[in-house]
DNA sequence: GCCGTTTTCGGCCCGACTGTTTTCAGTCG
């Protein structure tokens, strides 16, 4: 059983008790647990079976429902809540507005079990009809039925940046704004974002939040004041920003950037240290004096901790690490000094040969690596032997005008349904890089797709995996695989696993790229792009790599040239 | 239900907003 779906069996059960009324901190326990077993890249079962206290917020009671839900699929206790609350009731609450106390007295009062019954009482007046109900709480929940239908998923994180980025330039077009960051999860660069969040300083709140209103793109107001505005972008997507004093920009950003977890355990350091943290500072519980701060930096200064980056917290372990000053030094997008993974016009790219090597080198790269599809590849125009060796002239042709960037010849072979490789090892040899990847029979079980990879990771042709998971976001949700031992298996073959950049992949994604790590693999980070302008999704691609814990030295496209071309021969 | 370089029992993050209310519960982030 998927992580994914252990904990849906968690916070359906923490939904149940919540609408019983069950006592708030075991049911925040099951939530807990749910976010923890979420942020596992290995199996819970298999974690909890070495280490019976190996994961943190799982203890003797949720390990034993944990093994149920493997064993059976449910367990005892939602079972036993069902009789009270059916399972469509429990989707109520996916409704904004609908939480677990009003969605219990719909079902008790009104005999409601689903959405769309919900949307007819919401129509016809029986649920404004309910006391502590009101029309206006009635209106507001049908409008989030509406919404909650249009679009009801997060959206990819390069949307959200491109989004994002596009209302910040307005904003700072029209002046008076002094300082303006992105926060929420698009500033933690996690692979999806539900709502967008700007905080800022301006001189004039008032005149920042008429022009951001007032822009093209805005579809609705939902708010507008002089310190938080809320707007509906075409599209549907919400945008909320947060205009405060200078001197409160840090506490600010700090608690709008979240992780919620890392503010929960935040919160919780800070009060078995006589402090409490809000929005608006640290507050000494003795004297009761609170401290504001300016910056981020200060905020967890302040608190006896090292500065920890956005892409870290994610209420894991790093408060616990920058308690120690013990956070690693992740790897910076600068660091990054080539591209092993792009494709030209000879397969299914869109730019010569040349413009790729072109922008390349203006983006001060010393080296990259052509690796376009191999000829199983038939829809992505892959190669033959005989177009490769053409290509690889081709490649050694534009390279000597070059000089100053090193040009790899390589190939994104495609990895078979049976692991082995789409061109013969005499082909392979004759490669500068060879990136394996699967493109087909993504449907296999795990024991099948765990054999699948290794057997690509011990050719000894094969230098990287490309994006090993071959999931997308927000469509296929990838192929299942025994990480610990693809990773042993590439920790031991030299074979590196890549953190494809692409924001519809971010594959490796975050949590396996931390498994990775852990097990010894070095990565490399590599854009996959298709044309000139997509080098630039790199900072995706390294972003991610931070959130697994990257360091420089953990990534091989941030080593010299020198050092890839040893690794290439070993 | 979980957890402990103060605790194995007694705690468990914090505040804003909304709507329905004469003082606050529910929801959200």
């Amino acid at each position: 059983m998927r992580n994914g779906q252990i904990a849906a069996g968690l916070r359906e059960i923490a939904d149940l008790l919540e609408m019983t009324e069950d006592n708030v901190f075991r049911i925040r326990a099951y939530r807990r647990a749910a976010e923890a077993v979420e942020s596992l890249a290995e199996p819970v079962a298999a974690i909890l079976a070495r280490d019976p206290k190996g994961v943190a917020g799982i203890g003797a009671g949720i390990s034993e429902h944990i093994q149920e839900l493997e064993a059976t699929g449910t367990t005892q206790l939602a079972v036993d809540l069902h009789q009270q609350f059916p399972e469509s009731v429990v989707a109520l609450l996916r409704v904004p507005g609908m939480g677990p106390k009003l969605a219990a007295r719909v079902y008790r009062e009104l005999g409601v079990s689903s959405v769309a019954e919900l949307e007819a009482v919401a129509i016809d007046g029986r649920l404004a009809g309910l006391s502590r109900v009101g029309t206006k709480s009635a209106a507001n929940i049908l409008r989030n039925i509406t919404a909650f239908k249009e679009h009801g998923a997060r959206m990819p994180l390069g949307e959200a940046w491109s989004r994002v980025t596009s209302v910040m330039a307005a904003l700072n077009a029209a002046g008076g704004v002094r300082r303006l960051t992105v926060a929420g999860s698009a500033r933690r660069y996690q692979d999806t974002v539900g709502d967008l969040d700007l905080v800022g300083v301006a001189e004039e709140p008032l005149a920042v939040m008429d022009v951001l209103v007032n822009l093209p793109e805005v579809e609705r107001v939902l708010g507008q004041g002089p310190t938080k505005s809320s707007v509906i972008l075409s599209g549907g997507r919400q945008l909320d920003l947060r205009l405060v004093e200078p001197e409160d920009y840090g506490s600010l950003l700090q608690h709008f950037t979240g992780s919620k977890q890392h503010n929960i355990l935040l919160r919780e350091y800070a009060v078995a240290r006589g402090l409490k943290i809000s929005e608006y500072g640290i507050e000494d519980v003795a004297t009761g004096v609170t401290r504001r701060f300016e910056t981020e930096e200060a905020f967890y200064t302040a608190l006896g901790l090292q500065f920890i980056p956005v892409e870290l917290r994610q209420g894991r372990d790093e408060i616990r690490l920058a308690a120690k000053h013990g956070l690693p030094t992740l790897i910076e997008p600068d660091d990054i000094l080539g591209d092993l993974h792009l494709h030209t016009d000879w397969s299914d790219g869109g730019a010569t040969i040349e413009q790729m090597v072109r922008a390349a080198r203006d983006r001060g790269y010393r080296y990259m690596a052509i690796s376009d599809h191999s000829g199983g590849l038939g829809v992505a125009h892959g190669l033959t032997p005989e177009r490769l060796r053409a290509q690889r002239a081709a490649i050694r042709e534009v390279a000597a005008r070059y000089p100053e960037i090193r040009v790899f010849a390589a190939s994104e072979v495609d990895i078979r349904a049976d692991g082995a490789m789409d061109f013969p090892d005499e082909v392979l040899a004759e490669l500068d890089l060879v990136i394996g990847s699967i493109h087909s029979a993504m449907s296999q079980s795990s024991e099948e797709a765990t054999a699948r990879l290794i057997r690509a990771i011990e050719n000894p042709h094969v230098d990287i995996i490309g994006h090993p998971s071959t999931r997308l976001i927000g469509g296929r949700s990838g192929m299942e695989f025994d990480r610990q031992a693809v990773f042993a298996a590439a920790a031991r073959a030299g074979t590196a696993m890549e953190v494809n950049a692409n924001p519809a992949r971010l594959d490796l994604r975050d949590a396996d790229a931390r498994l990775a790590l852990e097990a010894g693999v070095k990565l490399t980070i590599d854009t996959d792009a298709h044309a000139v302008d997509q080098l630039s999704l790199m900072e995706f691609g390294v972003r991610t790599a931070r959130r697994g814990g990257a360091r420089r030295q953990d990534v091989w496209n941030a080593a010299p040239v020198e050092e890839i071309v040893g690794w290439l021969s070993r």
